[in-house]
DNA sequence: GTCCAATAAGACACCGTTGTCATATGGGAG
DNA sequence: CTCCCATATGACAACGGTGTCTTATTGGAC
């Protein structure tokens, strides 16, 4: 029924072997017996079975690429790069969404690897940091790239970009701007950038000469409504900030919905930045002002680097930019 | 080094073909017997091979999800709803982006069943209308279930809602808001659900006795940029519209944008209207009136049928609902 | 007490590849 | 001319499970 192996060796006239070594790109193939094999293939439509290669080899043509990620931009973006580099491989991406705290999730990531056979993983952010997930890779001695760790940076090799200098970077924007009270709201405690970009706002204030006020500074879980709630709670002080800096786009489109709501022109009576520069950051009015974050760039190298034969750890920095849209503007004098 | 049924079988004092009964949950396996595999199992904390099983048995425990689709919301949801299904059922999902205008489609098909031995596919929107694609599938007879096709309905089974409704729905909602004059922007012309979505526009129009104008219906490409294009035309024609119905909410959100750069108040100086209800609707300023279409539901859905050990070939209609929120109002008297 | 069907468990081939080892050939160094 | 190594190819076992067939062992109907 199905073509296999065999049959391409009977049309080519070789052992199965030989077609076996033409398929691998194996040396010591006469370039006479590449090309009947490789007409064979052809003729017949043949594409060689995954399941027997894993199993009888040493490789399984697949990678997966765990994701713990409430953002579906971001996962979109990491997919989408992490394929790229597995379609010129010729390798199989298997994406696999997780719980990190759910108290199985060592035993589910073992659970894949030993099903799959996998030959490496791609970890993206927040995953990165999940204990129980390095443990177990780790354990299994399994190769594995991350994406945008946020500790234990010595374990593997990485890419990411720098979130303390892209945060420093867009409050500078905004003090270059006149700025000088400056709200922050900050991500989701989960993750490790939530707290370099907050490390980056106080570095740029602290530069500029600027007081770090507390009360400028509200917690937030990386979505809308938090983005919502943060900016009510900075536009009730009575010494309320001219720019709000929410440190993702969901939460900058949550400050720039409330803003709205009350009535306040942006960027004429408030200036908002965003971070990460998803494709929400120009579907909103004004367009944001927010830091690109290269994340497809991010997740192929990512890759790249685990099919790369040197098992040398890496790390590997992408650069940022700040993307200057509609929502900022000078401070007006008043 | 890796744990084998051959080790579980030697703690369990058994065979390994009664381990594997006990794995795949077979008749004819002993309480006693079944409980000593069991704890081996857990004690070696064994996970069978896929490759192994898909070698050896006739199924893969794979299916694969085949889409083709820019928007990351959509995606998202609908490998939200396929992963879910088949979580339950202990199945991985390979999630598979395709080119439905490559001329290699087929063959890309092709190479992922030979490949993979999936035990089915889901197919996401627009890929259900791709010819080439459904061919292939066909040719192969492998299971296949359809996410909202928009052609030839009695060849598989299918989940869907009801497009020409949805849409005669919100254009009648915004009728009865008092509008008359309701621009409309249409889809991807890829997209089967374009047509259905304008059809409905009309329908609506038509029952309210109120003339097609052709002026007011512009293509889009269900993006965001086409959808500010659309409004650029529409609002400018000397009799411009009281509303504009944008057939997703990206193009919505262009409408907005728009809108609010020539200054005019949403929803006092026009209402805008769209269609999909993603986490986008809520995003923008005033959240969007849209239609909610349960995709995470029908993804689920369509797995299910793929599950299902009933051939026969079932058509399930999802229902949608017009969420109202503040992009629409009554028509001002002027 | 005999027979048969249902239950319970094992032996063994096989799935479609790759890894290992054996074999044959050709050409350059000595 | 011999020897040896690089090149080129094939035979065969092995990977880790499932499918098929065979062989006990029950227990109820007659």
């Amino acid at each position: 029924m199905r073509v296999t192996i065999k049959d391409v060796s009977r049309i080519a006239g070789v052992s199965i072997k030989t077609v076996s070594r033409v398929l691998n790109k194996e040396k010591y193939v006469s370039d006479i017996t590449r090309r009947k094999v490789e007409e064979a293939v052809t003729a017949l439509n043949f594409s060689p079975s995954l399941a027997a290669r894993t199993l009888a080899g040493s490789r399984s043509f697949q990678i997966a690429l765990i994701y713990d990620n409430h953002s579906p931009y971001y996962i979109h973006a990491v997919q989408e790069g992490v394929w790229n580099r597995c379609r010129e491989e010729g390798v199989r991406m298997l994406a696999q969404p997780v719980d990190i705290d759910s108290p199985t999730l060592a035993l589910e990531i073992g659970g894949l690897i030993d099903e799959t056979h996998v030959d490496g993983v791609i970890l993206s952010s927040p995953v990165t940091d999940a204990p129980a997930a390095l443990a177990e890779l780790e354990r299994r001695r399994i190769r594995f790239v991350r994406i945008s760790p946020g500790t234990n940076h010595a374990l593997t090799s990485s890419v990411f970009m720098d979130d303390v200098q892209a945060a420093d970077d867009m409050t500078t924007h905004l003090i270059n701007q006149g700025h000088r009270r400056i709200g922050f709201v900050v991500g989701h405690p989960n993750h490790m950038a939530s707290d370099q970009r907050h490390f980056g706002y106080r570095r740029a204030l602290d530069r500029a000469g600027i007081a770090y006020e507390p009360e400028l500074v509200r917690p937030g879980t990386f979505d809308f409504e938090s983005g919502m709630a943060a900016a009510e709670a900075l536009l009730k002080l009575a010494n309320k900030p001219s720019a709000i800096f929410a440190s993702n786009d969901d939460m900058a489109a949550g400050v720039l919905s409330y803003a709205h709501r009350v009535g306040l022109d942006v960027p004429q009576d408030l200036s908002v930045a965003g971070f990460d520069d998803t494709p929400l950051a120009q579907l909103v009015w004004p367009p944001l002002t927010t830091v690109r974050q290269p994340v497809r760039e991010l997740a192929y190298a990512a890759t790249n680097q685990l099919f790369c034969a040197d098992p040398a750890i890496v790390h590997q920095r992408l650069q940022h930019e700040v993307m200057v849209r509609g929502s900022t503007a000078p401070l007006r004098k008043s």
